[in-house]
Order: structure tokens, then C-alpha cells, then sequence
DNA sequence: TGTTCATATTGATATTCTTCGATATCAAAC
DNA sequence: GTTTGATATCGAAGAATATCAATATGAACA
């Protein structure tokens, strides 16, 4: 099984690739179509297919499907959750027993 | 050179490990020494030097010398500075002109 | 100065990731 | 039903990453 760590670390690997990053960047502009986010990137289809199927397993993107087109848009939910990971993570907690290295130093 | 996608690419990237993320959580109860942290995962010592490389690289840990330890801390402003970039990239701009896809979907 | 100990770097290897071309699936239109 | 067009999946190649053992560096202390 995967623990927590592995899984949180899969929403920060979805935002470590620079493909990935640029397509969110046009989704903050609104929906697209896969077409368009391929037409402004320098891949192949196959390869945007990858990239999306890992932004939208990452909770940041969600998909609708009209007829053979597929739309993706920014989801709010997984976009904040991701936030609130971030908070979590990173947030220093207060009531800090510096006790001191158990190795001596 | 290298763009700002690959340059914020980099910081998810080093979030995007288990073992960081475990670093990370244990600073985030204070400061700690290598060996300290090195005692608590199961990796070599070569490989937690490497990670804690990413780690401060990446603006998200400070380290301070002191004799032959070293010393290890979350960094306000590099936790900071992530989590206004998260807010940044993932927050849908309103004046969203839905235009419609030029490939004609 | 030489020894010891903690950490960093190097070089090698296994794994994971990105990317592509080819093919499969799936939906519309004929 | 067959064809066409859009997207997904598969298999392979190359690049990047995690990891280790060995070695180098750097600081304290004898």
C-alpha cells in the first residue's frame, strides 16, 4: 500500500514539470479543449494525453468529454486541497521541545 | 537559460519525494541535525546529504554550521514564497474571455 | 601535525519519468 | 455499418532521479 507520504508527494510531482505547469497556466484563463493546449505546446498528442491524465489523477484538473472533444478546467477543489497540503506541511508547529539530539550533538 | 517554468518547476520538484516530505515534517518541530534526521529514515548518509541539497536549493530549508554538525530548519520565507507561487498558478483569472477554440471545437 | 568524526562529493547502478510513434478506442457523420 | 477525427493506451528510447559505496573535505581535539 502507498503510504501518506508517497501520496502527498504525487500532487507536488503532478506541478514538477514545466509542460504541466504551462497547461495549468492556460487553464487559469478558463476551459480549453485538448486541441487548443496542443496547438500552444511544443508535444506530441500522446504525450499531452500523459501529462493530463496525470494533472487530472492530481485532483488539479477535471474533464468533460463533448462528443470526441475533451475539456479540461482548473478544479477549485483539488487546486485548494493542494493549498491546504502546502499549509500543512510547511507550517512550524509552536510547542517545539528543542530536547536536545538523542545522538549528543 | 532556464524559464520561469522550469525555475518553479523546481520547487515542487522537491516536494515531489517521500523522503523530503519526512524531512520536512520533523522540521517542522524545530531545528534538527543531520545525524538526527539521518537516524529516523532508512537511507545512507551520501543520500540524505543530497537531499537536504534539494531541499535548501530549493528555499524551503535553511542550514546552519556548527563545528562539524550541521544543522537543519524549516525557512519562513522559502515556505512562504511556495505557497504564494501555489496561489499563484492555481487561482482562475475572472476576466475569462471563453472565446471559443481557433480549431474550431 | 595527525587523528577522528560529521558531512559533502563522486562515480556507478537501478528506477522512474518524459517523450515519441504506432495502434486502439470512442464518438460522430456519412 | 464504415469512415473520419479526437483522444487514450502501448512499447520503446533517452533523460533525469534516487540510491549506495567509496572517497574527499572540513572541523575539532589529541
Amino acid at each position: 500500500m502507498e503510504n501518506s507520504y508517497e501520496a502527498n508527494a504525487k500532487v507536488f510531482k503532478a506541478l514538477s514539470d514545466s509542460n504541466r505547469l504551462m497547461i495549468i497556466e492556460m487553464l487559469q484563463s478558463g476551459e480549453r479543449c485538448a486541441c487548443e493546449i496542443l496547438g500552444d505546446l511544443n508535444i506530441g498528442q500522446s504525450t499531452l494525453s500523459h501529462h493530463m491524465k496525470i494533472l487530472c489523477e492530481s485532483g488539479f484538473v477535471e474533464c468533460r468529454r463533448e462528443g470526441k472533444w475533451m475539456y479540461y478546467s482548473l478544479s477549485k477543489e483539488g487546486c485548494e486541497a493542494a493549498k491546504k497540503l502546502l499549509d500543512k506541511i510547511t507550517t512550524v508547529k509552536e510547542n517545539n521541545q528543542k530536547g536536545g539530539c538523542k545522538y549528543g550533538c
